[in-house]
DNA sequence: CGTTCGTCCATTAATGGACGAACGGTGCCTTAAT
């Protein structure tokens, strides 16, 4: 069967997507490949294809637990029982089971952190692999050095497993960014990369600079409950997410919070809400967004400076899939920064500590690095150069963030210039610079009467639009 | 770096302010001992 009758067959599309048909090729011919893919380009068609069509399973690393299931089904639903995941919410026995009928599966999602354990390596290496795939592989440069080390770990693990190919998803990444995948993911191997530029021509880009936390508050007041909904409001502390959706519920707007440190379940019923529309403005912190599947959000606001043109780009992406019309509004008041400077300082006295051998009680990533050390004594220097490398680099990110803000120019092309992309075309719908207004995004109706507002404190309220009792 | 929270001490008793400490994001995975 060749591509596109492949195509036909299981999806019922005629054509490809831009992107999708040069990834698939690279695969198809055998090739490692990075492939840089925007939001709403089918990318999970880039794997499940080649994966169905020839022999051999196909792992796929992918972030979070929490999309793993969702991910899975719609594999099945492609060839019945070809699919399955393997993580933490499975018991002993599930997993026991799993781990026996691994031979017939078509497609095995699992975490980075459960690549390393040596009950599933032992199994693998029984079975005929044809494919690693790496999802959200940004993930790596972001999370792989101070908060999720087994990233690192993901090649070794596949050469010990002697996997035939590696393909890396990403939806955004700068030419920097994919650098650094590559080093870790291709290490000493070829690959071919396959890269859409990041431009969104129907999101429109918008900055306001403002004085003081009053006057954003004042902002949100008179745009928000005009503002045409669904859409994520970014906060860069949990803190803050509860506090704005205090307001947002006071203004009479169907809001809820979103972070890490919601349980599970919580998170799980907020996405669901939100998904189906009974929430209109999602709170949140960066916790929020990775995978989710709504493609009519129709604004992503930043209430504060985000840490980098990364992930601002990242998130906002996550605003009109469907092709309508969407807008990114970030507000801005000095000092914003702060928070981002107090995480930097954070990571940078850690590796401090590593250099002097210290040790951090109850650190994660120190651990690791630690244990990398003790074991390979020589390589001390090198870890540590790399991570005050990384360090250096974040800094230079938050720098480029503020530059965004401050320089001026066209926005979208100040976005398309950081991504190395060519310059992006005219757009009547541009950004801010060019006098693009939030009031382009309101509802058609007037709102004329304020918000009526049943007489309940906001706590009250917010029980009445959960009736769990989720957040007590 | 800025905000918040708790403590302490002052006054003419139940508040108020001064001062220092703590906190601030992202998620996998926990196979032990009662």
């Amino acid at each position: 069967m060749d591509l596109t009758t492949a195509l036909k067959e299981y999806f019922g599309y005629t054509t490809f997507k831009p992107g999708q048909e040069e990834v698939l090729q690279e695969i198809m011919a055998g090739n490692n490949c990075l492939g840089i893919l925007p939001t709403g380009t089918g990318k999970t068609l880039c794997y499940s294809l080649p994966g169905l069509l020839r022999p051999g399973l196909t792992l796929i690393v992918s972030p979070l637990i929490a999309l793993m299931e969702e991910q899975s089904q719609r594999l099945n639903q492609l060839q019945k029982n070809s699919a399955a995941y393997l993580n933490s919410s499975l018991n002993k026995e599930q997993q026991d089971y799993l781990l026996q009928r691994l031979g017939r599966l078509k497609f095995l999602l699992l975490s980075p952190e459960m690549l390393q354990s040596p009950r599933l390596m032992a199994q693998l290496t029984k079975i005929s692999l044809q494919m690693a795939v790496l999802d959200e592989a940004h993930c790596l440069s972001q999370w792989g050095f101070d908060f999720r080390p087994e990233y690192l770990q993901v090649l070794p693990q596949l050469q010990r497993l002697q996997v035939p190919q590696i393909l890396a998803l990403t939806a955004t990444c700068t030419p920097q960014v994919a650098e650094d995948i590559a080093r870790y993911l291709f290490k000493d191997v070829s690959y071919e990369l396959v890269r859409l530029p990041v431009d969104r021509p129907n999101i429109g880009l918008i900055v306001k600079t403002l004085p003081d936390e009053d006057a954003r508050q004042a902002f949100i007041a008179t745009t928000l409950p005009r503002l045409k909904a669904p859409g994520i409001i970014y906060c860069n502390t949990r803190r803050k997410t509860e506090e704005l959706t205090a307001t947002l519920l006071q203004l009479g707007l169907k809001a809820s919070y979103y972070h890490g440190g919601l349980k599970p379940q919580e998170r799980q019923v907020l996405q669901r809400q939100f998904r189906m529309g009974t929430l209109d403005w999602m709170v949140a912190t960066n916790a929020f967004g990775m995978g989710i599947n709504k493609n009519n959000l129709r604004a992503v606001l930043h209430y504060e400076l985000p840490q980098s043109l990364e992930h601002y780009v990242q998130e906002i992406g996550r605003c009109g899939r469907d092709g309508a019309q969407g807008v990114a509004i970030l507000l801005y008041v000095p000092q914003d920064e702060r928070v981002q400077q107090h995480f930097a300082r954070e990571r940078q006295e850690w590796v401090e500590h590593l250099a002097q051998e210290r040790v951090l009680p109850e650190h994660n990533v120190a651990d690791f690095w630690q244990k990398q050390i003790s074991q390979q004594p020589t390589a001390k220097d090198k870890i540590l150069t790399l991570l005050k490398e990384r360090n250096h680099l974040q800094l230079q990110q938050q720098q480029a963030m503020l530059a965004y803000i401050h320089e001026e120019g066209c926005l979208r092309q100040k976005i398309a210039a950081y991504f190395h992309d060519p310059a992006p075309q005219e757009n009547s719908q541009c950004c801010s610079f060019h006098q693009l207004a939030v009031t382009a995004y309101f509802n058609e109706e007037q709102v004329t009467a304020p918000p009526t507002m049943p007489p309940t404190t906001w706590q009250e309220h917010f029980h009445q639009l959960f009736p769990r009792k989720t957040f007590s």
